[in-house]
RNA sequence: GCGGGUGUGGUGAAGUGGUUAACACACUGGAUUGUGGCUCCAGCAUGCGUGGGUUCGAUCCCCACCACUCGCCCCA
């Protein structure tokens, strides 16, 4: 069908984009609050950056990329998120020859290939962030209460944050093997999903939502008990500054981040009024993103923001209300005279600063009067055959529904009053 | 990728195996000579998501596809 769009995507008509203009003003203001700089990547990438970046095993990875050769035979796939791409202009540009810590930010279209539904698209739009270069839980923090901040900004209530540690190459791999060990007789009498996330990410065991496998997951070793000391006291110190900020968190030891470059910090936002996709933010700490990705060993932190999502939760609780963009003057023209003069009226106005519209079709005065009424403009200018003889227009209110005779001239600093 | 629900004009929505597919809103035009918002009148789906099939005949029955939607998976 020509006259449809490709599924998963969304038109943004002229209705919405002040709503997109609202959020995206928010997120600039407190970007510069907390003092990142906005960065645009390209849209499209070489396939292994993410291939990399991501994990060659993840989800994303394997089958929710939108991948193509290009003419030249490249391999080529559209951005399913940014911060692989955010990390290679960082390496590519030496951003961290100007400062130790880089701190980033980007509004943008990302791309997966996933069943639509509520508050997931194949194009999809995020907010995100990234603090490169510092591995001080300050940093987490920071980010953490970025995230709220903009949230809460938009006057949304009822979120939850829940936050944890997925620990890093040393200590990780321990804990896997001790969940494995836990659920190794167990496994067999689980779902299937349960059966292939034990191989794959047995942290997902975690998180089962079928009745018996929560039950067998009962007394499962937690992450959190099993942190490295370096882990331990990164976690510790992160809570406590959130606390210090004064932002209610909740530790969840099952909390997981489905791409591979995590470490340490893992947190999440959530609106739950919003079913299955009620993540409206998520991220962490990656400390092995850069080096993975060939730059030197370098410490990171970010989260990602849906923003469909956010304005889903925003509709929801009636935060945002469109106002329309109403011209200031609609020139009503009489006649083929009368146009001559309206059209370069309306030009003059416009030069002037004020918003001016007019009717091209030369209808009836009647119908230009409901246009203008329709329009929402404040004055109507109306020039018929007397008008233009005498060099004048007549000026009316709208609203009051008073008008007077005023020469050409005057009608630019009548209406400026 | 898997499972459930839905699909009638711009919108909301009635409806039936067989003459002109209700109604409301919106939209367009009109109701004495150059004036809007109220009221009145008129017009507005040869078509009932798309393509097949069953039938003398289908928008209403069957199949496929597409889209939307809810859940699973995953994630923002």
């Amino acid at each position: 069908m020509l006259t449809q769009m490709p599924r998963g995507t969304k038109d943004i008509l002229p209705e919405d984009v002040g709503e997109w203009l609202y959020v995206e003003n928010k997120i600039r203001s407190i970007c510069r609050l907390f003092g990142f700089q906005e960065i645009r990547t390209p849209m499209f990438e070489h396939t292994e950056l993410f291939q990399r970046g991501i994990g060659d095993t993840t989800d994303v990875v394997e089958k929710e990329m939108y991948t193509f050769s290009d003419r030249s035979g490249r391999s080529i796939t559209l951005r399913p998120e940014n911060t692989a791409s955010a990390v290679r202009a960082y390496l590519e540009h030496k951003l961290y020859a100007e400062s130790n810590l880089v701190k980033l930010f980007y509004i943008g279209s990302m791309f997966r290939f996933d069943r639509p539904q509520r508050g997931r698209f194949r194009e999809f739009h995020q907010f995100g962030v990234e603090a490169i270069g510092e591995m001080n839980p300050s940093v987490d923090a920071e980010i953490i209460i970025l995230a709220t901040r903009f949230l809460q900004s938009l006057g949304l209530k009822d979120l939850k944050l829940s936050i944890n540690s997925v620990g890093c190459p040393n200590c990780r791999p321990k804990y896997r093997e001790e969940l494995k060990a836990f659920f190794k007789d167990k496994v067999s009498e689980m779902c299937d999903d349960c059966r292939s996330r034990y191989d794959r990410n047995p942290m997902r065991l975690l998180d089962c939502k079928v009745e018996h496998d929560q039950e067998l997951a009962v007394g499962a070793p937690e992450i959190t008990d099993c942190l490295c000391e370096e882990c331990h006291d990164h976690f510790e110190k992160v809570k406590e500054y959130l606390t210090l900020a004064g932002i209610p968190f909740e530790v969840d030891p099952r909390l997981v981040r489905g791409l591979d470059y995590y470490t340490k910090t893992a947190f999440e936002i959530k609106y739950e009024p919003l079913g299955a996709q009620s993540a409206v933010a998520g991220g962490g700490r990656y400390d092995g993103l850069v080096e993975e990705i060939g730059g030197a060993p370098t410490p990171a932190v970010g989260f990602a923001c849906g923003l469909e999502r956010v304005m889903l939760a925003i509709e929801t609780q009636h935060l945002y209300e469109a106002k329309p963009e109403n011209p200031d003057v609609f020139v009503v023209a009489l006649g083929d005279e009368a146009k001559k003069v309206a059209f370069p009226l309306i030009m003059k106005l416009r030069d002037a600063g004020i918003a001016a519209q007019m009717d091209y079709g030369g209808r009836s005065m009647k119908s230009q009067m409901k246009q203008a009424n329709k329009s929402g403009a404040r004055h109507a200018v109306i020039i018929g055959e007397d008008e233009v003889k005498e060099n004048a227009v007549m000026l009316r209110d709208m609203s009051s529904s008073e008008q007077e005779k005023v020469s050409l001239a005057d009608v630019i600093s009548k209406l400026k009053n």
